[in-house]
DNA sequence: AAAGGTATTGGACCAAGGTCCAATTTACAA
DNA sequence: TTGTAAATTGGACCTTGGTCCAATACCTTT
């Protein structure tokens, strides 16, 4: 399955002029005629493939400026590459801002546009490697019991044993069995693995 | 001692009044006619507070997104706030991409300037910190001996000692000698230390 | 009331890590 | 050539971590 490019553009024939170019690159396209018709297209903003958004940023109703922070805050990856006729300064500097990969006024040469889009997906690649990476880390955390979550954060300090007991006011015994039940919930083979894991996720240790 | 804010534009009255705007803010300001006697100032581009750079994108000599990519390839640690009387959204872009905090079209409210150099105050004390602490780690790498170094790059992937003897095919406790060594001058309290030590200056286990 | 998950603790035991002592060999620089 | 740093190893010893067994107490849900 060809990675796959989602256009969004009011005007048709750039619609169309676009989905021409990329499909001749071996892209997939999608083309929607608002922000809106995107929106709608729940699938399409959570591929299994590696995906980008080539979006013009005037168009009626949302712009695309608005769809792009809808799109951040809904914690959407699709990395976007930004066309414009009647852009200016301000909205190319905002978009950027946002995490945008590129922003091309019009007209521009068929391989700016071919470039930012390949930069768009090995983005989008990166991304969603990552985010699936923490979402398994993340299922795992939620496996563990309350009491193994807070020795899990104390471990990860180095603390010995025998203080965290102290520290918890239960006997080293009772770390030790909490202990290799998050070594084996979080699939962690040693200490270092466990430290990496917590670190990928953010996990703060209670201490400071 | 006040964050230092430099100014580099060829405008002499704009530096005027960029200086008048920044100081009634409390800021101390240095200012100068080109990029050229900016890059004169070696203190300028390695400053022990907080800084950061007030720039026009164009001058004759080496323009605004010149000095940009100069100061980048250089590592210098010196977050820049773009104006242009004259930009397009090209440069823009391309300032953006490089890092700038900001671009600010002229003419610009004397708070969206204000807000831009704070934020890149902010960026600037954040990054200084980050500096300041993997310099910190890679002086302590550094006076590790070789060995000690490749003992270091096994310890943090995991492996008991016994397997990384067998590995370097040497007795565990030869291992032991540098493991403690390897502590001992990385300043690492335990193994979870360690490991994070290693992740902020990413260095990588031998293995894969 | 019974069942299941959670938290706790004990004993026994072994393997692993860490530390104090000391020693030998090698390689490179003064 | 001599000194110094690096790499290596040994012995003895103690602490710590991990694992197998098992048991008790508490709480919530069925």
């Amino acid at each position: 399955m060809p990675p796959a490019i989602f256009i969004v553009d009011d005007d048709p024939s750039v619609r169309k002029s676009l989905e021409r170019l990329l499909r001749a690159s071996g892209y997939k396209t999608q083309a929607f005629a608002s922000a809106e018709d995107f929106l709608a297209c729940r699938p399409c903003q959570n591929p299994k493939e590696p995906a980008c958004l080539v979006l013009d940023v005037r168009m009626p109703g949302i712009s695309g400026i608005n769809l792009q922070q809808e799109l951040v805050k809904a914690g959407v990856i699709l990395p976007i590459v930004f066309i414009s006729g009647h852009g200016n300064i301000p909205m190319s500097v905002q978009a950027m801002k946002n995490g945008a990969v590129d922003f091309l006024p019009k007209p521009f040469a068929e391989e700016e546009l071919l470039a930012a889009v390949e930069q768009a997906l090995t983005k989008a690649a990166r991304l969603q490697k990552e985010t699936v990476e923490k979402a398994e880390i993340r299922r795992r955390v939620k496996t563990l019991t309350p009491r193994e979550y807070e020795v899990f954060r104390w471990v990860i300090t180095g603390m010995l044993n025998k203080e965290i007991a102290a520290e918890l006011k239960v006997t080293e015994k009772t770390i030790k069995v909490h202990r290799a039940r998050v070594m084996q919930k979080m699939k962690a083979a040693s200490i270092a693995d466990l430290v990496r894991l917590a670190e990928k996720i953010g996990i703060r240790s209670p201490l400071r």
